[in-house]
DNA sequence: ATATGAATTGTTTTT
DNA sequence: CAATTCATAT
């Protein structure tokens, strides 16, 4: 590739991918280390860019050319999504051959061992995954369970739902205790810590009870499997014979552990990772894993790859001076062969309006010159900033996709039809028991906890529900949903759309409290519309919500049902979501101090790093044209009326900005004439005032 | 005990 | 700006 201007075929996607061939085949030397590689462990230093992907892909082709069988390779992604492509982009190289080959996210991965042996280690068969707002509710039972004494005048503090859950989440993730956790980062709980305990506790007990997984356990579970003594483990340790691990550097120490324990016999561990590029600490992962590697598996081969083949060298000239004040990381200069190209721009906007103007104005540019949209994105520190961009790229009619924004299955609406689902499939679910019962008129919290206790005394059979006697208000909600448990029951499961109908048949009920509920009708029902054409996908309930619970498709365009009547599109996504993927050109909107960094992720110095990676993501998936842009003023309605002036983000120092070439947008053409200021009488508001007796 | 309406509040990132 | 929490009426 050159840095001469490109000629645009009708599906520029496949071009960019790898050049395939005979398997050593445009390859480099490091590289190609990378895939020779023998056995034993080997860690993979990749900088953005350095066709790491490429490299993974050809090293599980190499394996299964020296004869590994397909089944026996597993390999780890951070998406599904990238799981697929990997495996396509092998099938490519070899064929069919790859065709069984283990791939997945650690979770969805855990989530089949699970199935498969669980019950070995005394886990019931018919568990229930709990997504995160799941977690959140059950720990809110277990909140008030507890009965915290939060005297009412005074200021209560007791740790929120969302709050405890973070908490025992980051303990299972970072395996830190969790009054180091407390003290370290919640010092204001310290003085709760007993009554804290005692909520995880809690928490603990009724996951069992109520035959409930969530994300934290798969992983657990999984580890604990892989480590205890006999059978199981060992059987567990053979399944591989080669473990290959993507984003390493986005792993926690539990997914370390794990790894230690799958390769216990063989140490046959490839992980590939960036340190530089490690974005998910709120997670619990940590750039310890990918330091430490060398450490934790002795006798590691380390590969560096710095030759970049996505952007042209101005813009890894500013990047790489970005990347230069972190502190602790695995020195890597990149450089690229490709000539040309632009600097990047900094663009300084008068406001938010402006910045958007400037956005869109560039993308119409590039594109009459031969762009296509799905060539270029636009990328922000968090999902609500491109509200702005998102309204005017409808009113000029740019097709647009968003990544990594509000996630559907998030929604409430969708959560509730779920929830008849998931009692059905578990009737033990106490939080989709409480959820639905909940929804139904005349029947409030108190009247909800009291039918579980009266289901889980019957012992949570299927007709524990219609035997409980709800008070005479509840009367008609309570036989309409008896009525619809039983259909649900007797209903065919071995149809084709089996899970389809089910929630056809929820739907007669649900959609009448759907509308009573909720406002923006019908935005609500095309969801569910959605949700339908989702579980027409899937053979049964089962196997449906586990996969919703773990792969929940991120935008409505995913779903891959009627709405891709567009092909051409531009992408806006999160910083978070854009990583591993990358455009010919990018835009960084909101650089500005306090909105990237955010204002709230300033509290340490790790954070500080962090964000300064998660800029250094965003900027290096351009590979010909990036800029990045910061509006000046910026309306702030937290303060009324008010205007604040913002800072450039302080990522972008001197330095940087020297690397770069400067822009100022102000207000080319006045907006809607403003105001037009005719003398004038009138006072609508006091007209509309006397109308109601001038209260 | 529920339902409804008003106030408030706090707003990342994702498996 | 929407979702949650809080207070009040039924």
């Amino acid at each position: 590739m050159t840095g001469d201007a490109k000629v645009y075929p009708q599906r520029t996607r496949e071009v960019a991918a790898a050049p395939t061939g005979p398997l050593a085949d445009g390859l480099n030397e490091a590289q190609l280390r990378a895939v020779l590689h023998g056995d034993g462990p080997l860690l993979i230093v990749a900088g953005a860019g350095t066709g790491k992907t490429r490299t993974l892909v050809h090293r599980v082709a190499h394996l299964l050319e020296r004869g590994v069988r397909p089944e026996r390779i597993l390999l780890l992604t951070f998406t599904r999504r990238a799981a697929q492509e990997m495996l396509a982009r092998a099938e490519r190289l070899v064929g069919s051959a790859s065709r069984g080959v283990h791939g997945g996210t650690f979770h969805a991965t855990a989530h089949r061992l699970l199935r498969r042996f669980g019950t070995s280690a005394g886990l019931a068969a018919d568990f229930s995954i709990m997504d995160q707002g799941d977690a959140v509710d059950l720990m809110q039972l277990a909140r008030s369970a507890a009965g915290i004494a939060e005297a009412k005048g005074e200021k209560k503090r007791f740790p929120k739902k969302e709050t405890l859950h973070y908490i025992y989440s980051r303990h299972i993730n970072t395996e830190r205790p969790v009054p180091q956790i407390l003290s370290e980062e919640y010092p204001q709980f310290v003085e709760y810590e007993a009554q804290i305990m005692r909520v995880f506790a809690d928490y603990t007990v009724r996951k069992a009870q109520r035959n409930l997984v969530d994300y934290d356990d798969l992983l657990l579970f999984w580890a604990l499997m892989a480590e205890s003594e006999g059978p199981l483990a060992e059987r567990l340790a053979a399944m591989y014979d080669h473990v290959l691990v993507d984003e390493y550097q986005d792993t926690n120490h539990l997914q370390s552990r794990i790894l230690r324990a799958m390769c216990r016999t063989t140490a046959n561990l490839t992980v590939v990772g960036d340190d530089a590029q490690s974005i998910y600490a709120f997670r619990g992962a940590t750039i310890r894993n990918i330091l430490d590697f060398p450490h934790h598996f002795p006798g590691t081969t380390v590969v560096t790859l710095e030759e970049n083949y996505r952007s042209v060298q101005p813009i890894l000239d500013v990047t790489n001076r970005l990347i230069s004040r972190s502190e602790e990381r695995y020195t890597k200069d990149l450089f690229t062969k490709r000539e040309g190209g632009d600097r990047p721009w900094l663009v300084t906007a008068h406001d938010e309006q402006a910045q958007t103007r400037f956005v869109v104005d560039r993308i119409l540019d590039l594109h009459e010159e031969g762009m296509p949209l799905s060539e270029m994105a636009v990328l922000f520190r968090a999902g609500y900033m491109s509200a702005d961009l998102e309204i005017e790229l409808t009113a000029r009619k740019i097709p647009f996709e968003k990544w990594g924004g509000l996630k559907f299955l998030e929604a409430a609406h969708v959560k509730d039809v779920l929830a008849f689902l998931r009692i059905l499939e578990n009737p033990r679910d106490e939080v989709s028991w409480y959820r639905l019962l909940l929804l139904l008129p005349g029947i409030g919290e108190a009247t909800a906890r009291g039918a579980i206790t009266k289901m889980a005394e019957l012992a949570w059979t299927s007709d524990a529900f219609g035997r409980y006697l709800p008070p005479p208000r509840a009367r008609a909600a309570h036989e309409s949903l008896v009525q619809l448990l039983d259909q649900l029951r007797a209903a065919p499961s071995d149809r084709k759309d089996a899970v389809s109908a089910d929630i056809a048949r929820v739907r007669r009920l649900y959609d009448d409290i759907l509308r009573e509920r909720y406002d923006r009708v019908e935005p609500r029902l095309a969801d569910l519309d959605q949700l339908q054409n989702i579980a027409a996908g899937y053979p049964d309930r089962g196997s449906f919500l586990s996969a919703l619970a773990l792969e929940p498709p991120s935008a409505t365009q995913d779903i891959g049902f009627g709405s891709d009547s567009e092909d051409d599109v531009l992408v806006l996504s999160t910083a978070h979501s854009a990583k591993g993927r990358e455009w010919d050109a990018v835009f960084v909107i909101w650089a500005a101090d306090g909105w990237f960094p955010m204002a709230r992720a300033l509290g340490s110095d790790e954070e500080i790093d962090e964000e300064r990676r998660l800029m250094y993501v965003a900027m290096t998936r351009a590979r010909d044209y990036l800029a990045v842009t910061y509006p000046f003023n910026v309306y702030d309605s937290r303060r009324s009326a008010d205007y604040t002036i913002d800072q450039v983000s302080r990522f972008l120092d001197r330095g940087v900005r020297d690397l770069m070439q400067k822009v100022v947008v102000d207000q080319p053409q006045a907006p809607v004439d403003p105001a037009p200021h005719v003398a004038s009488t009138l006072d609508l508001r006091a007209i509309l005032n006397q109308r109601f007796g001038g209260l």
